[in-house]
DNA sequence: TTCCAGGCGTATC
DNA sequence: GATACGCATGGA
């Protein structure tokens, strides 16, 4: 790993990674780009400003952080053990995920909290990227961070009026029970075959297999599971009618990923 | 005004 | 099991 400890800050240097293509690729809604090559943002509510010194060389340094912290939490959360050179020497095989991985070719699957990454989907369904932000913003702000399950145990969708969310705050009370009375467990998620994962996550009422799906890859490194979100089934129909390469065989979703972001980049401007 | 957004629950066949 | 429809909210 190469890097070094620099006035209080980590300084890393990581060629598969951009900050935009990894912050703001539609896996987290909590970064926030404060400045040009650089997010503001918190992992399981320890906040961390990251910065890119230098775009063509991959430079980035992490913010009043120390080795041990950086080892400790943000190596495990930006998946810097993952080679990610070498998955995408593998994805070339394929013509298309060759030209998503040349598109963005510093995407890398943000090892999230499990509670965060559910709940975020939860909210994500039928809804847009800037409104989930917005919603999530609002529920950090209301509980200075984001609310573990514990902090949200007597919220009723009325109470969570403040949300907006619409018709997805009746999903979100049910997940927070679920979750408490054990009925469900993101343990147990964590270990099971990935089809028991699934339905142990879609036991929550507006879990369905695309939410599950995103929980599993985004909270739980499950990165078989692959979301089939609206765009990602537009790729499916107009490249991959016959399925799957096998190249993407056990890291499915970290294709998903490059696929969702190129496709998504592809047709129109972000939204 | 209508349509759509990182879907899902429900009804119906 | 497949398909049709409604759903809260807000931006285009």
């Amino acid at each position: 790993m190469d890097l070094y400890e620099k006035n209080g800050s980590i300084i890393l240097k990581q060629p598969d990674f951009d900050l935009d293509e990894t912050l703001d690729c539609g896996q987290a809604f909590r970064w926030v780009r404060t400045a040009d090559n650089e997010y503001s943002g918190a992992f399981l509510n320890r906040p961390l400003v990251i910065r890119c010194l230098d775009k063509s060389d991959g430079v980035f340094e992490f913010c009043g952080t120390d080795e041990k912290t950086f080892l400790d939490v943000w190596l495990d959360y930006f998946d810097f053990d993952t080679d990610y050179s070498e998955l995408k020497r593998r994805f070339s095989d394929d013509e298309t995920l060759s030209k998503a991985c040349a598109f963005a070719g510093g995407i890398r699957i943000l090892k999230q909290d499990a509670w965060e990454a559910l709940s975020s989907f939860i909210i994500s369904q039928n809804n847009n990227i800037p409104r989930i932000k917005g919603i999530i913003g609002r529920l950090c702000k209301h509980y200075g961070g984001y609310p573990d399950i514990e902090q949200m145990k007597d919220e009723t969708p009325d109470s969570l009026g403040f949300l907006r969310a619409g018709f997805r705050a009746k999903y979100l009370t049910d997940a927070v029970e679920k979750l408490r009375s054990g009925e469900v467990s993101l343990e147990k998620a964590r270990t099971l075959p990935t089809d028991d994962a699934r339905a142990e996550l879609m036991k929550i009422k507006g879990v369905g297999p695309k939410v599950a799906d995103c929980a599993m890859l985004f909270g739980l490194y499950r990165i078989d599971a692959f979301p089939k979100d609206v765009w990602v089934k537009r790729v499916m129909a107009e490249y991959y009618p016959n399925g799957l390469p096998d190249c993407v065989k056990g890291v499915e979703g970290i294709a998903q990923q490059y696929l969702f972001h190129y496709i998504r980049n592809l047709d129109s401007d972000k939204r």
